[in-house]
DNA sequence: TACTTATTTAGCTTATAATCTAATTAGAGT
DNA sequence: ACTCTAATTAGATTATAAGCTAAATAAGTA
């Protein structure tokens, strides 16, 4: 798992639609492309973006491809995520946290 | 706090090692730009997308800028992310998730 | 006031991402 | 084999992001 691709991947508002949407239930690429306004190769890539983060992966059915997503990477992802902007572990405290009196908040 | 920015600031390596210098100490612009092989101009414009995303903000001390993280955006942005990315609630089971014969994983 | 240091803004170039239309591939049904 | 539908790939255009150097701003100090 690629944090930068996942990232990547999640910085898109529809491809972020795509993964919430694909919780609730696995989805053919047509039924997921009807709700945007963009056209069907464009969801196309979309979808070539999600699973290169391996955050979706494809299943033919006959005619059609079915989507789903991969829960244990959005998981892992996440994990990695909260991490970063997490305040789980407590701020060390180190001399740049004193104020001077000088000092003022831009 | 808006979603699409605190995403976009996050989506680059260095904007992200920011963040997590600035989670065990405030520092310096010049401080935090001595660590990349990149030009001071680019690094300002590092600071510019992650305060663009309120995740960190700047003080002035005499001849420094020295920038803080914004815990408060950043915890509610990731409380946003887990929605997205996290698999508390769990799945509904619809009929897309049931499986016929012909069908095989790409 | 002039000089120095820290940082940002301006202007430019190059790389990447998003989008489109047209063409192609793959399977299902006739 | 031909045709229909679903989805992707190819090729092009346009928008956005990342990077640079040079110039500007702002504060501190001589």
């Amino acid at each position: 798992m690629k944090i930068n691709d996942v990232i990547n991947a999640i910085s898109h508002p529809i491809r972020r639609d795509i993964i919430k949407r694909l919780r609730k239930a696995s989805l053919s690429a047509g039924e997921l492309s009807q709700t945007y306004v963009v056209s069907k190769p464009t969801m196309s890539v979309h979808f070539k973006t999600l699973k290169a983060a391996e955050l979706i992966y494809a299943q033919r059915a006959g005619n059609h491809i079915i989507y789903h997503l991969n829960t244990t990477v959005a998981e892992e992802a996440l994990i990695l995520i909260a991490q970063l902007l997490g305040t789980s572990e407590p701020q060390a405290h180190t001399d740049h946290n004193h104020r001077t009196s000088h000092e003022k908040i831009l």
